[in-house]
DNA sequence: GTTTTACGAATGGTCTGACCATTATAATAA
DNA sequence: TTATTATAATGGTCAGACCATTCGTAAAAC
């Protein structure tokens, strides 16, 4: 197949005249020579400064745009605009590897025990008093639903949602809570599937939940995030249980995919 | 400037064509109607298919591409594939958030604190022999670049890295390592600017490496964590302290942006 | 004079159709 | 058999036109 003598050298990566705009505009911006708000020239004139079609210019602005680099606005008063680079794109790209199954359930859990553990230290450092009459309404709130039993599953869980929002908050670091945020989010369908609404398990989340907060409103940080990790555990280790008893991979049959 | 009766509505998004194209690709994928491997038809036929110009579905596609969620290949052989996601995206969308300066650096060395402290736990864990023998090897190298003094800095920062490195791989959880790795690839410019190279600063390295992996050796997460915590910690005060002293703000003069 | 309406210019969005560049394979020649 | 060359399939790029949205402004209506 190959010369014999070659060692495994990359194969040059065809480099596509769209790339080399997006590359070039891009560096612009990391570099600050375009700074959040400065306005891009119309593309009738970028075609020009690039010397590429337009259609060309504009596969790179729809790279650049999906970066988070970019906003485009229509109309008059529209045009081409640097952004603020924001965390939707890490909030995509992570949504999307979560979603196609790319890394390990296991993994995932572990790393949001890891991240609420964090989360539940710096809270229980941080928290003010007003932090913590919020977290204690809240704690109220789930003890109230617990009273009333399992019809109430779907509601307790929103509130336990709620606490560990709050918490996040409280945590003022992004990165926690959004990482927190996102494997949430992207883990909750498991929910319905995996979790049993038995007042059982209502009760130990909620012991989970109202021994965190006191660590918090106590500011005993490596207690707060042991309770949090335990708590998150548990969620895994009973994930991983079901999830190892249903086997079932039903492969859709496939026309069109659309 | 609006209805006194009206709340603060969402405005509707103008929704692209090409947008509805990336949609409904990217929907296939997810619901696993198109799974990695798959080819997709050629540009021609899609374009009939979507019922939309070349131009448009190309731009679609380009999209795609960066999503990491299909591969496009040319000549007669190649076409567009749909592609197993990977941490690509993840790391591209993180590292431009770093490097944009959108998050406070604090929060980000915060956040490295706790990951390279979890990273740490976990490998004290589940360090094999053979992982223990080649963590062993690494720190000989590092004491015996620290004896031979400040000459061998960049030497012992690299197996300062390499360490970390290899208690990543111990750890077995990629999104811990890949978050270790992002972060420190995209802030070791900051070595050279805020890190003196004295001997007094790699003998407290080298302590902080050397007891890290004595706690990993010895199967104790709790001190693994710990130390990896208070080494990433220490590197963040130190960081502080050099920023806040050194308040430069030089402004680039801006001609055109290229 | 004030408000409403209608127009027009600026800008991004889309379409059509052509041609170029790269690659694998089949046909051909040595 | 082996090396070379043509051919076809596919993505990459270009050119030019027209559509759609938006906003300012001038005209018209009140």
């Amino acid at each position: 197949m190959s010369d014999k003598t070659a060692p495994d050298f990359q194969r040059v990566k065809k480099s596509r005249i769209f790339q080399n705009v997006v590359d070039q505009i891009r560096d612009a911006i990391l570099e600050r020579r375009l700074n959040p708000g400065d306005m891009l020239p119309p593309e009738r004139e970028l075609r020009e400064t690039f010397n590429v079609s337009r259609g060309t210019l504009r596969e790179a602005l729809r790279v650049l745009e999906h970066m988070g680099l970019i906003e485009i606005k229509l109309g008059t008063g529209g045009g081409i605009s640097v952004k603020q680079a924001g965390m939707e794109q890490l909030i995509e790209s992570f949504t999307l590897l979560i979603r196609s199954g790319a890394l390990p359930v296991s993994e995932i859990g572990e790393f949001r025990e890891g991240i609420e553990g964090k989360i539940a230290f710096l809270a229980a450092e941080r928290a003010s008093t007003e932090d913590i009459g919020n977290l204690e309404d809240l704690i109220v709130r789930a003890h109230s639903l617990k009273e009333k039993g399992v019809l109430e599953w779907e509601n307790f869980l929103n509130v336990d949602q709620e606490i560990h929002k709050k918490l996040a908050k409280i945590s003022r670091n992004s990165l926690y809570s959004y990482s927190a945020r996102i494997i949430h989010d992207n883990i909750r369908k498991y929910y319905d599937k995996y979790l049993d609404n038995t007042l059982e398990r209502m009760e130990e989340n909620f012991q989970d939940l109202s021994d965190m907060v006191d660590a918090v409103k106590n500011h005993l940080p490596e207690e707060a995030a042991l309770f949090a990790e335990n708590h998150v555990r548990r969620f895994n280790i009973r994930m991983r249980n079901k999830s190892l008893e249903g086997k079932n991979n039903p492969a859709q049959p496939d026309g069109s995919f659309l």
